[in-house]
Parts: structure tokens; C-alpha cells; sequence
DNA sequence: CGATGCGGGTGCA
DNA sequence: TGCACCCGCATCG
């Protein structure tokens, strides 16, 4: 289906240039050897009504060895569309920038005393919809081809239009984009475009900039409280079981739990002056309201304010607070900003009302059970971002149980609901690419609570559970650790620790690498090459590095045809046929949780699967990084035996990352 | 992270 | 040869 898709691209593009040559040789009759660099400035039929399209009174062309010098400037124009030349002053800014409000690529042209720029066209809705302005949707192309990448697809800017963002390219010259060029000679700014824009015009460029700040500065703040209380949670969890446990029941005597450490706790103060703020909006406050209300680390997934339908109610009243539950029934969004912050930050719980609509948005999702079940998706770098968030507690135990989060790739269920009755939410325009299944790092290792707390998956009680992967994850040898760590799914793991509670976080740290080689039946050679040196032995421990060779799947494009480790499980989401595979994936994965133990004897699809296809070396077995000779290194700076290190190992790894489980009754 | 500019390289006509 | 386009890199904010 794809490759049709593509095969109609390709064709309709060849049909337009097909076409596009045949209306270049119309204009190179009619203009007498005037070629499409020279452009049709001067004709007829390219001229309109427009006084800019008009208003070329230059006669050089950009291309000439020579420029007039002229004595009086033009003023910049900022939407010049058609044909047309200016001479700009050094001294305008603009000009001197390059400033245009169409949105402008660098494109090379092989001539440094030229700037050649091509038009990216603008972003409209799939729906051709309007905005509450009567304005159509217009978004700016970001010039970076990454970042337009991501742009594409998006949800449209509407919160009432379910339409995606679509790029309408430009195709004004001659079905090539116009093209403008800048010129510096004589001290003057010499300007030139080509070819007049068939599309509207996109947004300015400091209102995309504008909202770009905003979902910076939001992130910021999400990553500055997180942090925050990732630090406060190390502290708490730093006292020995009982203390926790005595610290918990103290906390029961309040009617909001909080997860401050002893001594250290204001959320009573803050609980007050929450209290009174919202009842001073004749509001009774939403912290009071549900019973797990304070959960510092809920977040729900904000993209940009565009997305958002409603945004932080300054005065945070009640109405504020349940609109958008009544919109989004299956997953009310019910805005937290005010209670997180005036929670983290007791002095700024004034200063948080005077932030901006689009700041803040911090926001968590509740079940219509008024629980608020959730799990984290890390962010690229190691850090919980607020990501789209997945029930938790309604797992099964059993692997063969659960479903399949792997190929519930949301991005490609937009508009559809998980098993639990959440709606899959765009995560593309988050920042999270290729993020097939939802990222969760079970930490049993450094809290138990997580293992029993995924233990009682089948219960309804109010849980929450939040994993969060703080700094310590960040190490200095394991820098690049965080970014291919975070990247794996891991969520099974963590379910099936709950069932094998000796299983270590290290196992489960480890157990992934291998798991892509083994589970990518399909893998051309060059690539499961690489996987076999990932897994060329027997569980071991490893140090991760990032797959930044040649073989490395990030940089491969899909036109390569070589299928990645998350590219495969993206594609095994699309063929319910599957699922035999992914019990047998699941099995596999089970089965490389286990450190150390007798594989074999704990699932048949290891027994499928032997060792000797993944491990080149006998177990135990060590060999020098780096000289196996059939693919690069990633995973291997120390290879371990499962000896008597092993313990130790463990504990080295355990100390790179930490993760605290909260539990709520 | 994205905008911007530069330059190597490729495919096509 | 000219052009469009892709990509990587460096710089800057």
C-alpha cells in the first residue's frame, strides 16, 4: 500500500514537471530564448494587478556580472511575490538578514556571491478548516528540513478540526518553488525573486517563532519541576523501608497524600493556601476534590498552545478545570499547572497565576473513575517527559495477557482509543519520534514498590505509579546512555518483573539490547550483523553506547529498505498477524529478563530461538570489544561474565539510574 | 532546537 | 552546463 502510495507520488510528480516542461517551452517560445533562470519578468501572462509584481522597474538580472548602481533604494518589502527586483539599502536589517515573510530555504546554487532561496510553501489543514478568526489555517514550514519533518502530520492548529497538517508546497515557478536571490555588491542589497507563489501566505515568522519560545519555556518548566521532585523523592527515598512506611501512614492521616520526605513536607501550608485560593474563587479546590490530586509528576502531553483546546485557567476555577473534561470525555484533561506549581514552588504559588496561557501546560489525564493511572514516556535525553500517558494498573501480569503496546504506535492511531479507553494522542509534535510503544524503565532494583505495585495490576485501586529516571542515569561514561535507553520499550519488562520479583532492574537494563536482534526474524545481514555483536553472548552486562556507525537505524531513511529494530515493531503494528510473533517477541523478551538463569526452561520461544543463533561466543565465554569482526561496536566497552562480578555489575548499574515508585491509597 | 549560510554531491534535462 | 535537491556541517540565538 505504501509503495503504491509512493508510486502515485512519483508519478503525479513526473506528470507536473512533464507538464511544467511543456509550459517552460510555451514560455521559451514566447519570450524568445528567455530560459527559466532568466525568468518571465517581463511577461504578459506572469504579470498581475499586483503593484509588487509591477513594480520591477530593474532591469538587471541577479545573474549579471555587473549591477547597476542605483541612487535611490526600495523600500524592503517583506511578501514579495511575482517576478521582481529591489535594491535594498546596506543599512536595512531585513535586508541585510534576507528577511522575507514567505518562508524561505537556503537552497545551493554553487555561487558564493549569490544567496539563492527557495519557497517552502505553507502548511494548511487537511480539513481546509477555519479558526474562530475566520482565518484558514496557515502554518509556517520550518526551514529546518528536521523540524518541517516533524511539523508534517501534525494536528491542526483548530481544536474543534481533526484535520492534520499538510504542507502545500510551493510550485509558483514553473512548478518549481520561487526562488529568491540576494545579492550584496555596491554596498546596496540587490534582490530578485522568481515566480509567483501558488499558495497562501504563511504566518509571520515571529508569530511561529513566538510559539516556538512558548513550548520552550514550557518544557523548561516541566523539566525544572521534574527535577524538583525527582530530587525531592531521592531524599524520601533515601530513608530505609520502615521510614518510608511510618512516613506513609502519617501521610494517610492527611486527606491528600503527598510524597515529600519527613520533616521536609509543606504540602499541608500549600494544601491551605490551595484551599484558599479556590475558595476565594468560590471554587472548591479540584486538590480537595479528588483523592489523589497531588501527584506531582502527572502531566499529560502538551504540544503546542495551538493543541491545546483550553489552556490554564488564571484564576483556575472549577469551570476552567472540567471544560475540557466535557469535551474530551474519554480522557478529560484536567489542568494542573496552578496545583503542581503553587505545590513545587510555595513562593511561587502567586507568581504562577500571572503565568501565560501558554507556559504552563502541565496537565493530567483521569479516568472516569476520577484515578488517575499513568505511565511516563522519557523524553530523548534521559529525563520523564510528560509524554502521552498509559494506564498502568490495568495490566495483566501475564505477557500473553497484556496488549500489545509495542505496535500501538499512537502516532499512527490518532483519533483512536487504547484498550483502556484513552484516546491516542499526536506525539510527533512533542518531540518523540519513532516511539513505537510506550517507554517505561521499571526500577525494581532501587524500589520494590514497583514490582508489588505491578502486581496488583487487576485491582482498581488508586494507584499511581511514577517511574523517573533522574540524573543519576546521566553518567559520564554513559553519557549517550540515556538517548538509547529511554528509546526502548521496556514496559513488558516491567510486567514481567512483577511476576519474577528476583529479577533485578539491571536485568531488565541489559535485556533490551539483545532483545532487538533476536526479534527482528527479517533483519537483512548487514544489519542483524550488528545486532549479533549486540548480543554475542550470553546475558552479560554491558555498557550501553549509541548505535552511531554506519548500520546505525536513526540516520537510515525508509528508502534505504533496511529495516530497524523500531521501524520493524512499527510495521508489526500494522498487520494483526502478528500477534503470534508478538507473544513469541514477548516470550523472547521474558525470557532475556532473566539474568543469568536457565532460559530454556522458562518459555518455549527461547527455545525456538537458540542461544547459538545470538551468541557467536560460548557463555561465559569473553572476547575483546571490537574484534569480532562482523559489525561495529555499540553495547560493549566491558563484557561481562555472569560470575561472581555479577552482583557487583548489578549494583554498578543500578547506581546509573534511579527510579521511585510512588503508591497511592 | 531551529534558523541560517555554506558547500559537496547527485540526478536530470 | 544549469538547475533542483539532498545532505552534512558550522554558527548563532
Amino acid at each position: 500500500m505504501a509503495t503504491e502510495m509512493v508510486n502515485i507520488v512519483v508519478v503525479t510528480e513526473k506528470l507536473r514537471r512533464l507538464k511544467c516542461k511543456k509550459f517552460r517551452d510555451l514560455d521559451t517560445c514566447r519570450q524568445s530564448m528567455m530560459t527559466l533562470t532568466e525568468e518571465a519578468t517581463f511577461l504578459p501572462s506572469m504579470q498581475d494587478s499586483n503593484s509588487d509584481r509591477m513594480s520591477s522597474h530593474h532591469k538587471w538580472d541577479i545573474n549579471d556580472n555587473t549591477l547597476p548602481v542605483v541612487n535611490e533604494y526600495d523600500v524592503f518589502k517583506e511578501w514579495p511575490d511575482g517576478n521582481c527586483r529591489y535594491v535594498y539599502s546596506g543599512d536595512v536589517e531585513d535586508g541585510r538578514r534576507h528577511v522575507s515573510g514567505w518562508a524561505m530555504r537556503n537552497t545551493n546554487n554553487h555561487n558564493a556571491l549569490i544567496l539563492k532561496k527557495s519557497c517552502l510553501g505553507v502548511f494548511v489543514c487537511s480539513h481546509d478548516c477555519s479558526l474562530d478568526s475566520g482565518d484558514k489555517v496557515h502554518l509556517r514550514p520550518a526551514i529546518c528540513d528536521k523540524a518541517r519533518r516533524k511539523q508534517v502530520g501534525k494536528a491542526c492548529p483548530n481544536s474543534r478540526c481533526s484535520g492534520r497538517l499538510e504542507l502545500m508546497s510551493c510550485r509558483g515557478h514553473c512548478g518549481y518553488p520561487v526562488t529568491h536571490f540576494w545579492r550584496n555588491l555596491h554596498g546596496a542589497i540587490y534582490f530578485q525573486a522568481k515566480g509567483i507563489h501558488d499558495h497562501p501566505q504563511p504566518e509571520v515568522k515571529a508569530s511561529a517563532e513566538a510559539r516556538r519560545h512558548n513550548k520552550i519555556i514550557r518544557q523548561q518548566e516541566k523539566l525544572m519541576m521534574m527535577n524538583i521532585s525527582v530530587r525531592k523523592r531521592l531524599r524520601g527515598s533515601s530513608s530505609t523501608g520502615v521510614h518510608k512506611e511510618i512516613h506513609r501512614k502519617k501521610l494517610k492521616s492527611f486527606d491528600n497524600l503527598c510524597s515529600c520526605s519527613p520533616f521536609e513536607c509543606t504540602c499541608a501550608h500549600i494544601r491551605v493556601n490551595q484551599y484558599q485560593s479556590a475558595y476565594m474563587d468560590g471554587q472548591q479546590p479540584d486538590v480537595l476534590r479528588r483523592s489523589n490530586s497531588w501527584t506531582p509528576q502527572i502531566y499529560e502531553a502538551s504540544s503546542s498552545p495551538w493543541q491545546r483546546p483550553f489552556s490554564l485557567d488564571t484564576n483556575h476555577n472549577q469551570s476552567g478545570l472540567y471544560k475540557s473534561c466535557d469535551l474530551q470525555e474519554n480522557r478529560p484533561y484536567i489542568h494542573e499547572e496552578q496545583n503542581l506549581l503553587s505545590t513545587l514552588f510555595p513562593s511561587m504559588s502567586n507568581q504562577s497565576r500571572n503565568y501565560s496561557d501558554s507556559s504552563v501546560h502541565n496537565s493530567a489525564f483521569c479516568s472516569k473513575s476520577g484515578s488517575v493511572n499513568f505511565l511516563h514516556r522519557f523524553g530523548s535525553r534521559g529525563i520523564p517527559m510528560p509524554e502521552i500517558l498509559y494506564p498502568v494498573s490495568s495490566l495483566p501480569v501475564d505477557p500473553q495477557e497484556r496488549p500489545d503496546f509495542r505496535s500501538s504506535r499512537p502516532i499512527d492511531r490518532y483519533g483512536e482509543k487504547d484498550p483502556f479507553g484513552f484516546l491516542y494522542e499526536s506525539d510527533t509534535d512533542k518531540g518523540v519520534e519513532n516511539s513505537p510503544s510506550v517507554r517505561v524503565k521499571a526500577e525494581p532494583g532501587c524500589d520494590d514498590s514497583s514490582t508489588s505495585l505491578l502486581a496488583q495490576k487487576q485491582g482498581k485501586e488508586t494507584q499511581y505509579l511514577s517511574n523517573v529516571i533522574g540524573n543519576s542515569l546521566h553518567d559520564t561514561t554513559t553519557n549517550k546512555l540515556c538517548d538509547d535507553f529511554v528509546n526502548i520499550d521496556v514496559l513488558d519488562h516491567s510486567s514481567q518483573l512483577s511476576a519474577y520479583p528476583d529479577t533485578t532492574e539491571s536485568d531488565v537494563f541489559q535485556s533490551f539490547v539483545p532483545r532487538f536482534s533476536t526479534d527482528i526474524p527479517n533483519m537483512p545481514p548487514s544489519t542483524s550483523g550488528q545486532c549479533q555483536m549486540v548480543t554475542s553472548s550470553t546475558p552479560q552486562y554491558v555498557e550501553l553506547k549509541p548505535m552511531k556507525r554506519n548500520n546505525d537505524s536513526r540516520n537510515r531513511r525508509p528508502s534505504d529498505g533496511i529495516q530497524t529494530p523500531l521501524s520493524y515493531n512499527a510495521k508489526q503494528s500494522e498487520h494483526s498477524s502478528q500477534k503470534q510473533t508478538d507473544s513469541n517477541y514477548q516470550s523472547s523478551v521474558f525470557n532475556e529478563c532473566l539474568p543469568f538463569g536457565d532460559i530454556s526452561s522458562h518459555s518455549a520461544g527461547a527455545a525456538q530461538r537458540p542461544l547459538s543463533n545470538r551468541c557467536d561466543v560460548p557463555p561465559g565465554t569473553t572476547r575483546p570489544y571490537g574484534t569480532d569482526g562482523h559489525c561495529g561496536h555499540y553495547h560493549s566497552d566491558m563484557y561481562q561474565c555472569p560470575s561472581a562480578n555479577c552482583s557487583q555489575m548489578k549494583q554498578q548499574l543500578c547506581n546509573h539510574s534511579i527510579n521511585i515508585t510512588l503508591t497511592y491509597n
